[in-house]
DNA sequence: ATGGTCGGTATCCGA
């Protein structure tokens, strides 16, 4: 017998998609259960696993509810994994972002009831300390990877597709704890800032923001430099979920796991996630 | 104006 989905109106389930930078997943794979206890996401998307492939945790993936999984991991450094209790079929013709093999995306479609889905889990450079380009080779490779996602999406504009993850940069000036502040520290300088509104302008939807109004402070990210990260409320909104213009009109809803920046051991990012009807 | 703390892995690099 078909379950009869009726929308938002109903209250309906939808499909919820979550994006977490997990900064490890063999230290902190545990906190997978505490995340699926709060969002019960249907797939969910890590950055900075830090695993390779061949020492992937399965059975903690499994044990947290998500049989379904594909992974890109290296040594220490980034790698991407995209969880799912649905089935998920490889993207398998995406680009090598700045010809690096470095780990940084993943794309899988996922069958739901009104058709196929893309989901898209991307870690963007982080762009090191120094905002130019010409004195800092990460900052000159976040702003290539950048421009090559805005190529990628730009050759036809996005259908019936999610882009989540650590995007590293926070475009609104409510995006962070203070626009004037941060106006030269990388992830809101101006060139990021408009780059990163470029790429979305070319097909996609913020799906966070359009929950939450533009003049509301909003962060995804606090540092662990800060003694009391709360407190200080020193934050930034870098990790983001974005839907293709055509799945605009389809939100219900949206969480930030504010709560999970306490959890033991703790992430400096905390899980975003936004459901979809489908 | 400065330095502050993490994780992986190695006594530093990246965030």
């Amino acid at each position: 017998m078909a379950i009869k989905r009726t929308g938002a109106a109903a209250g309906a389930a939808g499909l919820r998609i979550a994006t977490w930078n997990i900064n490890s997943l063999r230290l902190r794979g545990g906190l997978l259960n505490a995340l699926v206890k709060e969002l019960r996401p249907d797939i969910l998307c890590l950055q900075e696993t830090k695993v390779p492939d061949d020492l992937f945790p399965l059975e903690a993936v499994q044990a947290a509810g998500f049989p379904h999984m594909l992974f890109r991991g290296m040594k220490a450094y980034n790698g991407v994994a995209i969880l799912s209790r649905l089935p998920i079929t490889p993207v398998d013709d995406t680009p090598d972002w700045c010809a690096r093999g470095d780990c940084r995306h993943l794309a899988v479609r996922v069958a739901v009831p009104s058709g196929a889905l893309t989901v898209h889990n991307f870690y963007v450079p982080a762009g090191g300390d120094v905002p130019d380009p010409k004195l800092n080779d990460k900052f000159a490779h976040k702003l290539q990877f950048i421009r090559e996602m805005t190529e990628f999406f730009g050759r036809e504009p996005p259908r019936r597709s999610v882009l989540l993850g650590d995007l590293n940069i926070a475009p609104l000036e409510h995006d962070v704890w203070s626009h004037r502040q941060l106006l030269d520290v990388v992830s809101h300088t101006p060139v990021e800032t408009e780059a990163l509104l470029t790429l979305q302008k070319g097909g996609f939807h913020d799906a966070v923001r359009h929950f939450v109004a533009e003049g509301e402070k909003l962060y995804t990210w606090w540092s662990y430099r800060n003694r009391d990260w709360r407190a200080s409320d020193r934050g930034r909104r870098l990790d983001h979920a974005w839907v293709s213009d055509d799945l605009a009109s389809s939100l219900l809803r949206h969480a930030i796991l504010k709560d999970a920046r306490d959890w033991q051991p703790a992430s400096d990012h905390v899980p975003v996630c936004v459901e979809i009807s489908v």
